[in-house]
RNA sequence: GUGGACGUAGCUCAGCUGGUUAGAGUACUGGAUUGUGAUUCCAGUUGUCGUGGGUUCGAGUCCCAUCGUCCACCCCA
């Protein structure tokens, strides 16, 4: 009989046991500082309407969408139909639709957070998945939101990748307003144009200055050298410090409403982010970073690796006005910001930033003589009930292969209780990752492995 | 969506201008005497050379088509 070939599609990400326990470390570490800073848990489903997901036609979003059918739809619906259902391409949309539905029954200022797959129909890339884990952080006003609030989110990035421990990183920062005003000022008044300038210019560390200033100043766009060489100075600017940053924004000028409003926004932000606890080294005024997204209309981030630029942003984000303006009247200003978790998990690996991983098994029983079976389920239910992770050999087989088994697998501790130790009453450890075995008492057992455990997890070994 | 490259064991690849039964490393399996993995040594398994057609005495190698994969752009996490 032929056989199927059993693949994915491309652009999944399928992990082995021992990198997924990588993957959700990595997850819970994320989670963990969420919940500390106050945001609470929502999880919305990965279909959704089409025409509640496609608010705005047309676009990129539509072409990368997955559309979903049921069978039975499917037969019924006619030629050039959209499908009634789609699959989700971020978290922002479903939260949104989310708040708006339950607009009524939610406390604001709505703190969220948010980790679940979404699905784009992009031509898979190096490190561009299809199906990916965003992870998402929001703070939802209802009227109005401070821009104190601009200064929180980096406070909470900051702890995720502090915690995940990937080297040093910094927080870069823009201000659309402050963008827009300065565009303005120099005679770009449309909106569309600006877009199209400011997407450009978010290529400055990619393509190079001059690249860039050939495009600007080319057919497509047409502006005078003079106003892409005042641009390109101004959009240059990267402070070493919050000093340096407040003094940059000082001798900016002004000239016009936006840029005076982002200026203070930035202003107040920046200072405001110290006060949050982050250290001057791990964020920066950055005027290139403008974000694709046409929806943020002020305070913009994007976070990089101070040591793998190449892997450019890993978590991004920004102010946006008007949230839900599509499913209510309701005035919803937010902000929010997004770590692609599946994105950042295997950008890191290929780097060789990740850590060694470690099965979530802490310890195998081994099994000397299958007569002895009860005793060793008898131990293995013991160490369970002291909180550590047991697996006990159940089919009899040559200790050799059993201890293969374990060091496959990932475990680090195997137990060995043959006739010797059952007569002194003691186990003996053998700790596959020290390369070393000891004898400890059956009563203190527990405690001896889980001491091992405890400084394993303090100083993780590489 | 636009443009470009490449398809040979599970993985990384070699195979010179077409010439015998298609190779290496790694991985995998077994063994190296009685209760010890990873390291070392020995042995072994693994391929419709992406698929279909053509040229030729002869095709992994040349030509065409097709499918697949990857890269760049677009966009983005």
């Amino acid at each position: 009989m032929a056989l199927t070939q059993a693949r994915t599609m491309p652009g999944v990400l399928e992990l082995l046991p021992l990198d997924q326990v990588a993957f959700q470390a990595m997850l819970d570490a994320i989670r963990r500082n969420f919940e500390r800073f106050g945001f609470l848990p929502i999880e919305t489903p990965v279909m959704e309407y089409s025409n509640v997901l496609l608010t705005k036609q047309g676009g990129e979003t539509e072409r990368q969408v997955y559309f979903v059918q049921s069978t039975g739809a499917l037969q019924a619906a006619r030629e050039g139909e959209v499908p009634e259902l789609a699959l989700r391409f971020d978290l922002t949309v479903p939260l949104a639709r989310y708040v708006a539905e339950h607009e009524h029954e939610l406390a604001f200022p709505f703190r969220r957070y948010q980790m679940q797959r979404v699905y784009r129909g992009e031509r898979a890339q190096r490190g561009r998945f299809r199906e990916f884990y965003q992870c998402d952080i929001d703070v939802i006003g209802k009227d109005g939101l401070s821009v104190r609030y601009d200064a929180e989110l980096p406070a909470v990035i900051y702890n995720v990748f502090r915690d995940l421990d990937i080297g040093p990183f910094t927080i870069q920062l823009n201000n659309r307003k402050l963008m827009r005003g300065f565009l303005e000022r120099l005679g770009l008044s449309d909106a569309e144009r600006q877009g199209a300038v400011l997407r450009e210019v978010d290529k400055l560390d990619k393509r190079g200055l001059d690249a860039v200033r050939n495009t600007l100043t080319g057919d497509g766009f047409g502006i005078d050298a003079a106003a892409v060489a005042q641009l390109l100075d101004f959009v240059g600017f990267r402070s070493r410090s919050l000093a340096e940053a407040l003094a940059r924004l000082d001798v900016l000028g002004g000239g016009n409403a936006a840029l005076e409003q982002g200026r203070e926004e930035l202003a107040e932000v920046l200072t405001l982010i110290r006060a949050f606890g982050v250290p001057e080294s791990h964020y920066a005024l950055n005027l290139s970073i403008a974000r694709g997204l046409d929806y943020y209309t002020g305070t913009v981030y994007e976070t990089t690796l101070n040591d793998h630029p190449q892997i450019g942003s890993i978590c991004s984000g920004g102010r946006y006005e008007n949230l839900a303006s599509h499913y209510t009247k309701s005035k919803l200003p937010g902000v929010g910001i997004s770590i692609g978790a599946t994105r950042l998990y295997w950008q890191l690996r290929e780097a060789g930033l990740l850590k060694a991983a470690h099965s979530t098994v802490q310890a195998l029983v081994a099994q000397m003589d299958e007569a002895e079976l009860p005793r060793y389920l008898e131990l293995a239910t013991e160490l369970r009930a002291a909180g550590i992770n047991t697996e006990a050999v159940v089919e009899p087989g040559k200790l050799a292969r059993q201890f293969k088994y374990a060091d496959r697998a990932g475990i680090r501790f195997v137990l060995v209780l043959g006739p010797d130790e059952i007569a002194k009453g003691t186990v003996t450890v053998k700790d596959l990752r020290k390369q070393d075995q000891f004898e400890v008492t059956r009563n203190e057992l527990a405690a001896t492995l889980r001491v091992e455990i405890e400084q394993a997890a303090v100083m993780p070994s590489r």
